[in-house]
DNA sequence: AAGAAAACTTAACTTTAGGTTAACCTTAGG
DNA sequence: CCTAAGGTTAACCTAAAGTTAAGTTTTCTT
């Protein structure tokens, strides 16, 4: 299966949140919250998510000046976010685009609509994703398959490999930290030990090759031509 | 500069038309027009515009009917669609996105955010744009990809080397004493010897170029191009 | 449903790159 | 031309990554 999409939702009324994880979780994404704009970006910025939806009227920091500081940071500077607004709100519709939102939802939420929403905005946003083969370096990747051919060979990886491989090739060049790499491929619940990656790297190098796969220390790893 | 998107209007108004094409052409888009939706898919397939915006009450073929045509088509898989309808109707919008619709603009057109939700709607479905990296004085530097070019030659950078770039160049010209730069890649806490940061220096001039890195004495150094 | 096989995780140990330091050298600026 | 700040070098230390093999869990097979 897919990756879960992860979704974060940010508003300050507990309420709110747990409307929306009921509904998207039950959809089959991956929710995480925050109760306010300051606590967004820091969740943000660990869990890397596909989609974020902020409230606009928020205490302290409120939608759109969370949503600036969000397209601020490199690696969410093309996230998906979507704002939650009170009906018919066209002005603050306006300084949320210029602000750098991609929808807008209203309250009161509607679950359908909701979805269907989220749906659309996910399936435009990972173009990057949607390419099923790509081939770097004499290595051949079919997501669709689960395959991949190292200079002709066709070589069957388990999964956990596969998915590390697909994560690392995406961006080659990128660095991954320990981090992203386990919020991506375990999810941020789960915890395993910091050896499982390096094995996993291990038997990757072993398979295709050492040279492809370099150790940044103290940050992460990358995938290289 | 980019080439300029292309937006495609379909509806089966000639108002409507001149309306939309007036406010696109203003902000610079390339736009070109059809009068239904048969015709529409004719011209989408010829010059496969950057977005789509599609009315969803149109005689002999429908938004949603010519929405899923332009999905059947594979150079038109993934291009925005967004259908123009009439205010409030919530029905006609669940069912649009399922038939593959990215957004919705309802009537009557408002000018200012028409113009910003196909702003939105394009940025984010745009090639991936060139991520922000900075470049001074022949050195570049990737903060997601924890690269450093000098010359185009990609250089890794160990990981305290690289912080220690990032900050001396997050203000070029500008002097960080011995305390300062402590303070920011140590912390507060952390004790190290003087010469650690000497060595750090030594090394970044080494790898990117004495010139770069200027010493003033007693206060500390700087970046410069 | 039991057994086998494959995949995954872990633990214990080794290796190593990167970071720090100490000792000595150089230089700017008074 | 003296002195304190900075430069250089190489040795040392350590946290992080590599390795291996031994558990676990999952999944396939019969």
């Amino acid at each position: 299966m897919a990756k879960k999409p992860k979704i974060l939702c940010v508003d300050d009324e507990q309420d709110i949140l747990d409307l929306l994880t009921f509904n998207l979780e039950k959809e089959g994404y991956d929710v995480c919250t925050a109760l306010n704009g300051k606590k967004g970006l820091e969740v943000a910025k660990r869990e890397l998510p596909d989609l974020i939806i902020l409230d606009v009227m928020m205490p302290e920091m409120d939608g759109m000046e969370t949503c600036r500081e969000i397209r601020e940071i490199p690696s969410l500077k093309d996230v998906v976010i979507t704002f939650l607004t009170a009906r018919n709100e066209d002005y603050s519709q306006i300084a949320g685009f210029d602000a750098g939102a991609d929808d807008f939802i209203t309250k009161p939420i509607r679950q359908r609509l909701l979805v269907s929403k989220i749906k659309a905005l996910l399936r435009r946003s990972g173009p990057a994703e949607v390419k099923k083969e790509m081939s770097i370096g004499g290595i051949e990747i079919d997501r669709d398959k689960y395959l991949v051919t190292k200079d002709g060979v066709q070589i069957q990886l388990p999964k956990k490999e596969f998915e590390l491989l697909v994560l690392l090739s995406s961006a080659p060049g990128r660095v991954f930290t320990r981090e992203n790499i386990l919020n991506s491929i375990w999810g941020n619940d789960v915890i395993v030990g910091d050896r499982t990656i390096d094995v996993h790297i291990r038997k990757l190098r072993e398979k295709l090759g050492d040279e492809n796969f370099k150790t940044i220390k103290g940050v992460g790893y990358k995938f290289e031509a």
